[in-house]
DNA sequence: TTTAAAGCAGGCAGTCCTGTTTTTATATTT
DNA sequence: AAATATAAAAACAGGACTGCCTGCTTTAAA
């Protein structure tokens, strides 16, 4: 494969883009998708490194190569899926169409983070997460990429929902419900009437989200409360 | 401890407690403790036999006699955790004093079932889960302990909110709504500003249950999606 | 008192996993 | 074209975990 034709002309000042690092890299993200993958499928619990060297197609030497233990192989693991994970909510939320407005703006966004949460991307991440809570370094690991991701997603819930903007608390508030209500429902044992549940719980959330947007400073929110 | 004088007298016809059988069940259940307590410190991942036997105090040997395997002991393990889960969520909610009325006493219960989310019993039970999403044994007998769970649940909420009952949807609508945002609190990454956001999120979930209790037929809820 | 059986303790073999080392192949440089 | 560096493959050693097996102690039955 890849028989290794570069270009024979001179070609003098290309600095180093040097063509085995880019073969090198590409094996080095194939080892990683495979152990992402390998956490999906095995769970955390059952990953060896020599299982997600036979994923990657490659020999158990040249993952020793690039990841000289498993320790380090899991942290690059770690990095490489927040990346993706951005990538893809990101992709979620653009491919959102520019024509919807209002209601029906806010339910797509929360259909595209579901289908985020529902992923296996986000799998993944919660085995992680799981496994990072009896493992300090890992755990460490983990709360960065976490914080860091939620930053993201408020950033483009700021530009998704510009017309929510300036409302302080109300707005990180309605982050947080969302948050953890569809993160409950994507990680919780969801069996018996699974789909009728999600979607009665979807337009309930959809609901209270409009009405915090509906009701000025002194509406629903706190009414009980205060 | 209990040093096993057993009634010497005659005593005939009682059939068969017999002296042995209550050590045995006593080092079965110290096992079992020992287990699901290093499900909680070591996590799914690094539990061995030779430690839960270790924690246990009790022989490699003695183990294997009561457990000839690590997949019965994690499975007996299960079925003691689901006991001790239901036994420790209705001891939360009976000692809800009963002159607790009205949105006191909803409070109240949303406070238990958060108490319960944060112990140990749950801690171990997630474990669990996410254990069972690659086992199918595992993932079996978890979603039936999760059923079997939440309609103890359901009962219990049945007795404790008894203004409420005859709501039929609402009923279990509010019920999934706390389940799964509070699950979701729990198993989530919930680092920066943990108690502020806590205690939001609970005033909140408060609020909107009220507001099910509070409204009739054709109140907050469906008045958007209707 | 003797006999059978159950609970229990510890050692042993086989297997899997990790990390190191050695060896081969492929690129880049002079 | 030779030399050097890097990527990849394979063999190897050490350690850990599981399951089995033998023997010892205590309890129940005869």
């Amino acid at each position: 494969m890849a028989t290794g034709k570069q270009h024979a002309t001179g070609n003098e000042d290309e600095p180093a883009i040097s063509w085995q690092a880019q073969k090198s890299a590409m094996t080095r993200d194939r080892i990683l998708d495979a152990a992402i993958n390998s956490f999906v499928t095995l769970g955390y619990t059952n990953v060896t490194t020599a299982k997600v060297a036979s994923a990657a197609g490659v020999s158990r030497g040249a993952m020793l190569h690039h990841f000289p233990s498993k320790t380090e192989l899991i942290q690059a693991a770690v990095e490489y899926l927040h990346e993706k994970l951005l990538e893809d909510y990101t992709q979620r939320v653009k491919s959102i169409p520019a024509k919807l407005k209002g209601k029906k703006r806010r339910r797509a966004g929360i259909e595209a983070y579901w289908q985020h949460l529902i992923g296996d991307l986000f799998t993944a991440y919660h085995e992680l997460s799981v496994a990072g809570r009896t493992d300090a370094e890992l755990k460490d690991i983990m709360e960065r990429s976490s914080v860091k991701f939620d930053q993201h997603v408020q950033e483009c819930n700021s530009e998704l929902f510009s017309e929510w903007n300036g409302r302080g608390d109300r707005f990180l508030l309605a982050m947080d419900v969302t948050k953890f209500m569809m993160e409950g429902m994507a990680v919780g044992q969801l069996v018996v009437n699974r789909e009728a549940r999600v979607n009665r719980l979807m337009d309930y959330l959809v609901d209270r989200l409009e009405e915090i947007f509906e009701e000025g400073e002194s509406g629903a929110i706190g009414r009980h409360s205060s």
